[in-house]
DNA sequence: AGGCGCTTGGAAAACGTTTTCCAACTTATG
DNA sequence: CATAAGTTGGAAAACGTTTTCCAAGCGCCT
């Protein structure tokens, strides 16, 4: 069933049928009328790839991530999905796996399905691929990496903000042995978490070279923990590179009998929804998955639908912020008897910041 | 750049260029060798939609899930697109977020785009939505619902394998009042657990009748507890209709400050990769998620690549079964002194069945 | 040496749209 | 009433492929 099929029963031209379709205002509306009834009878959808083919546009965004298992990214593309459906775009949907050969053949099918802009939400990727991209001008936005020239649009995220709140707190709380775990060394997102612990330390004069590395999974932070453990002089306070080595650490320390928040304070990064519902639940630095695809999808439409705007505002933002909720505690005042053995775990940070994206 | 480019600057025809690209076998390996080059060189990539055009397959399948940020379902996506990447297919994913509308742009954006075949993995779907769908002849393929008609291929699940497991596993360690967190009232799968553990406590003559509604997520899992902790019989264990319920549970029991598994053993359902995360470890009923996607993906590709079968084998089955970690224990034996008051959990459970899908 | 069959490459049609151009019709105006 | 201006609909070209049908060139056999 195509147009001419429609054409024939309506009895008009096809070029009639496209035009009431695409709803151009000069067709009579008692025709318009007879084509819409035609159309409603047959159940007949227009063929999306004839259309692309003669628009040289084919209403995809193509968006690539690191993996969809990751609890950070189904969020990210909940809302992409939101938006496309909103403005009718599709999404084509890649997940790197970390797997070089994976990013490669990501690229390689945005480029087959010709899509009309990319997402690249995957902290960290080969140069080389996002060339031929480039190449064939396909608007691209990224996060935190990627180049300043035209067309492509970058997400920077302040990441100081939330980590320095994150760490004034623990210093609040009269911790001084703050440690962090780190996140892939090669992940240059893993890199800014870092170096943004690094200056909030050094800013209050604590220091900063207590490190461990991650791999942003739940067994890294299990991992990470266990290390930390084998340290003679033991961290009071653990900040993590992301949400789910935060769990992994939680889960460890239930295993080791060490007690969330009273013997250790943990604070997580990305404040995944799950992060709501860890035992204890998890104190964490925001970075809002709903703003931050919001912002990449704009950008891409920006792009695609105004190219006169191009040179426009090709940077955009997204700030952190902490969210308290029970993962953190006063510290041991070791030796000392300031503070109490034991104190109520369960109402001491009463005044929790709830999470209000999404 | 197209294919006529390329046969320009190898000065062959068209139809030589893409015979060469299809790898006909009746094509000189001199000249193939001479385009391939050109190819390489203008890094050029087949137009897929004109292909589509032109072939009436567009190598698209879409696949609908409930909600990706359900972490049952990353898992899915994930090897679905394992699968597609090596049979040279694309995915579009649609997610109907349980809202009506949804389902019917989800449908609506797969005809549209032609799709190949739909593995429909939404517990629950109006029915005429999918008639669209069948009166295109489009493959389908099912999980639990759908229709006994050729073209449409149905998985289903055995839910009582599992189920049997869990209850008669907590029912051996003497708990007798085992509550059920049944899902949603609406979905049929949800159905199908709680019918399952019907069966399965009536066979063993317990009574089946204490079940509270939940909705398969966190927040009903708590309020689940909450409702079952106002009883005047309190359950000693609790079988949820999913994971997701089951973390929601352990969550509120926290802060109730119910020992798990001490005081309340608790099974969940799905065994999501958190499972094994969560605190204590969750002890669940394996129902394989890549085993799920890999059967639906290849239902779809056997029904279009080789139709001619397609009236054999259109039903599969996936069984499910108990994964034992820690969330269960010997019920505590009331007014008797058989069994210790406090005893160390962490020991408790040594032969500990790994879950072995990844 | 001549004809025959096989290999190889090319011209053109087809896939389902959109859109440009043009013609026919309608309406207002002198 | 005739003509100009504006409205509305149709024929055909274009988008980038695949594939069918043909023709040319080649080696082989008699």
């Amino acid at each position: 069933m195509d147009i001419r099929e429609i054409a024939r029963r309506a009895k008009v031209s096809t070029a009639t049928v496209s035009r009431t379709i695409n709803r151009v205002p000069t067709v009579d509306p008692q025709l318009a009328k007879r084509v819409w009834r035609v159309v409603d009878e047959l159940g007949y959808y227009p063929n999306t790839q004839a259309r692309a083919l003669v628009l040289g546009r084919t209403r995809i965004f193509g968006l690539i991530v690191s993996e969809i298992t990751n609890p950070f990214f189904p969020e990210i593309v909940q809302t992409f999905e939101d938006l496309a459906v909103e403005n009718k775009y599709e999404i084509l949907l890649t997940s790197t796996v970390h797997d070089p050969k994976r990013m490669e053949s990501s690229v390689r099918r945005m480029i087959e399905r010709r899509v009309d802009g990319v997402a690249i939400l995957t902290f960290g990727m080969e140069e080389s691929l996002i060339e031929h991209l480039r190449d064939r001008k396909v608007p691209l936005v990224f996060v935190d990496v990627g180049p300043d020239v035209p067309g492509i649009a970058n997400i920077r995220i302040n990441y100081i903000s939330g980590i320095r709140q994150a760490v004034q707190h623990l210093a609040a709380m009269r911790h001084t042995r703050i440690a962090f775990i780190a996140g892939p060394e090669h992940l240059k997102s893993a890199g800014a978490r870092r170096d943004a612990f690094r200056t909030s330390m050094l800013e209050i004069g604590l220091s900063p070279d207590l490190v461990v590395i991650g791999d942003h999974r739940m067994e890294g932070g299990m991992n990470a923990l266990l290390e930390l453990n084998k340290m003679s002089a033991r961290p009071t306070a653990v900040m993590c590179s992301n949400d789910m080595t935060a769990i992994g650490v939680l889960r460890e320390a239930y295993e080791q009998n060490i007690k969330i928040p009273d013997d250790l304070s943990v604070v997580g990064f990305d404040d995944i929804h799950l992060a709501e519902f860890t035992i204890p639940p998890l104190t964490t630095v925001q970075m809002s998955q709903h703003g931050l695809a919001e912002i990449a999808f704009n950008a891409l439409l920006n792009e695609v639908e105004n190219s006169t705007s191009s040179r426009e505002q090709h940077s955009y933002e997204l700030v952190t912020s902490l969210v308290l909720r029970k993962s953190t505690a006063l510290a041991r005042a070791v030796g000392s008897a300031i503070v109490p053995e034991k104190s109520n775990r369960t109402t001491r940070h009463r005044k929790v910041a709830e999470s209000s994206a999404r």
